[in-house]
DNA sequence: TCAATAAGCTAATCCGTATTAGCTAAGGTG
DNA sequence: CACCTTAGCTAATACGGATTAGCTTATTGA
């Protein structure tokens, strides 16, 4: 199995020297002076044998590789979440591919456990049971998988890294910053003081828009359903509503955390305590959302309630609310990778949020008037 | 922003030789013998400065880098055949990250055009349209999407690479398996005179099995309506169901190609024609049974008419088909890949068909008494 | 007592590419 | 003719860690 070729090759072809074969291939001919000839041997001979560069090694030489990594808390091909992280990700693709950069999926902890011995790991297969196997290299992926922060300096084989999920692992991260690796977070981040660079998404605004129209549609009793979980793009949006709410002079009692079960009760309630307008938040699972609908299916909406979601629900094109610009977000975010990556002059970090587009639905409509 | 400590800082500090370091460090010790001392000095030399090894030169000096590639001839994260591939993504992602290897993922010539000049490119964006951009690597992206060949030569970057998509580019795919490249076919090929590793599912039995469940529930008049489109899929599936239609002795016209459009009409006439059942293929982008499942909504089923799906159309989990395994064949294909990778032995390729799971539904029916 | 072991460590290379510092031969200058 | 260019190329080395082939000293065995 012949191994593949490499510069050295590539010289001993067309007789010349590696050093040769590395400034013709690379173009890197500054100050440097080759004739056409020889160019075209080494290029011929290069092409014959089918050349690729070896990006570890090119990488090590301390050159570009052209490779963008991914790196994805869970998994980057979320099943769970069907459809929220994936317009993200399309949007990395394109602009990856456009900019002429690879993209490395570095598959972190999501989908191993901790190992039981050498020879073992538990994976947790999608539908959430865990399964026991044996593969030839468990050994290596454990090793891997045994801590965090090993799988996060894996990323530095990659020019750059996009980095993805609610949580920031400090500790890593720090390190890699520290260090002077290009990343960029997905989503807003206000983690280490601030030194990390995101394309985020400006809840803030979107969620007080979404308020300013219930209010402009005459709404004073409004509720803001919120998940239990805290993320910075639940308590943004509810830095929104607060917002709007306070210049509106609504009561501050807006804002009501429940799980999926409790909200069919709490609708009831609400009802009978006079609440015109619902509003409710968009997670990543979107369950919150289906089950505010579900629970209004027996009222008229926008006739006796009027609801909003602070995003977009999936499958349900008629809600008011507003549509986050998820595949710009990943165009975005290859964009600034890539330009920290060219520029690599030390600067401040650079840190961009993405407007929404307001939807406008048919699902606010004015006050009822009083039963 | 002080480099990061190596091997050689540690020797240093410890007093012994960056030979040493690496022995302990990777507790690569067999055969070697160093004294507990030693080793310990060396270990609190390593805390004490911080070292972190690093992957690129870990990787280099020890040929593997644990990245497998994934090739997909359009774009890895397709939008619209939104759902099909995706499961299969999802099983790659999974195996990938249980048996520790990465994922580079390779975007074929979907994403770009050729370029207008050095510094052009068009980009085709998502909803079709073409938008020209300039950006700073557009050279590198035009060069490298030049040609296929090109492209695929990239592969090599990774230990192994698995394939995806409808055809097959020989000329370049045979040069991969002459050089001993690892790589592996997602989907059945028979291209190269069988010398493809590929993971496929057996398409022939599991069509081959609905039609005999029609004939077996009194179905004589069938029809059995797929794509224009030639691929290796559809072929099997055609297969299976001639094979079936030939041991039950019915006519051998069942066989019909039709456009999306064309269904309702089909439908009205075959209704005409006395037929009691039909059988539509199942795409990747599902279009074809979408239409089919549009045209019948006037009719009773399975009272009246009979209909089964070859494969599982989305959200209808009602009709009678089967499912294709597709988290699996993800799975299996990266399996296949890194035994391959791992044993290097030179053997004959691995060829490997998944089976489908039945889906009763509630589609097919007896046989309705002659109107 | 002299060779054979073994314990504990290191020098030298290698992995594949990039880069810096020259080196050589041809041609031009004074 | 000695001296300088300049075009065209190469030797050497860096990058950071893994690995192979030894090289010292003690310790045994006969």
């Amino acid at each position: 199995m012949a191994r593949a070729p490499r510069q050295a090759d590539i010289a001993a072809a067309a007789g010349v020297s590696q050093t040769t074969v590395s400034l013709i291939l690379s173009g890197n001919t500054d100050g440097m002076r080759l004739s056409e000839s020889t160019r075209q041997r080494v290029l011929k001979a290069a092409e014959k044998l089918g050349y690729v560069p070896d990006p570890v090694a090119t990488r090590l030489a301390s050159a570009r590789n052209h490779m963008i990594g991914v790196y994805t808390f869970a998994s980057a091909f979320p099943t769970d979440v069907d459809g929220f992280y994936y317009p993200i990700l399309v949007g990395i693709e394109e602009e990856a591919a456009a900019l002429g950069q690879d993209l490395v999926l570095f598959t972190g902890t999501g989908g191993l456990e901790a190992g039981l011995d050498d020879k073992t790991a538990i994976r947790r297969t999608a539908d959430g049971k865990a399964a026991i196997r044996r593969t030839a290299d468990d050994k290596a992926a454990i090793r891997r998988t045994a801590d965090d922060k090993a799988a996060i300096r894996r990323t530095r084989i990659a020019d750059g890294c996009l980095f993805f999920g609610r949580h920031v692992p400090e500790e890593p991260i720090d390190w890699l910053l520290g260090s002077g690796f290009p990343l960029v977070y997905i989503g807003r981040r206000d983690e280490l003081d601030g030194r990390i660079p995101f394309v985020g998404v400006d809840y803030v605004a979107a969620s007080a828009a979404v308020v300013d129209r219930l209010v402009s549609a005459g709404h004073r009793e409004i509720r803001y359903l919120r998940s239990v979980d805290d993320a910075l793009s639940s308590s943004d949006r509810e830095r929104g509503v607060l917002a709007a709410a306070k210049s509106a002079r609504l009561s501050e009692r807006l804002v009501v955390r429940a799980a999926d079960s409790e909200v069919g009760g709490l609708v009831e309630r609400w009802r009978e305590e006079g609440v015109t307008a619902v509003v409710v938040e968009e997670t990543d699972t979107g369950t919150l959302s289906a089950a505010l609908l579900e629970a209004v299916k027996g009222v008229r909406v926008p006739g006796e309630l009027s609801v909003a979601v602070l995003g977009q629900p999936k499958d349900h094109p008629e809600v008011s609310g507003f549509e986050v610009p998820r595949r710009e977000l990943g165009r975005r975010a290859v964009r600034v990778l890539v330009d920290q990556i060219t520029s690599s002059g030390a600067r401040r970090p650079e840190q961009v949020l993405l407007d929404c587009t307001p939807i406008t639905g048919s699902t606010i409509g004015p006050v009822a008037p009083s039963a």
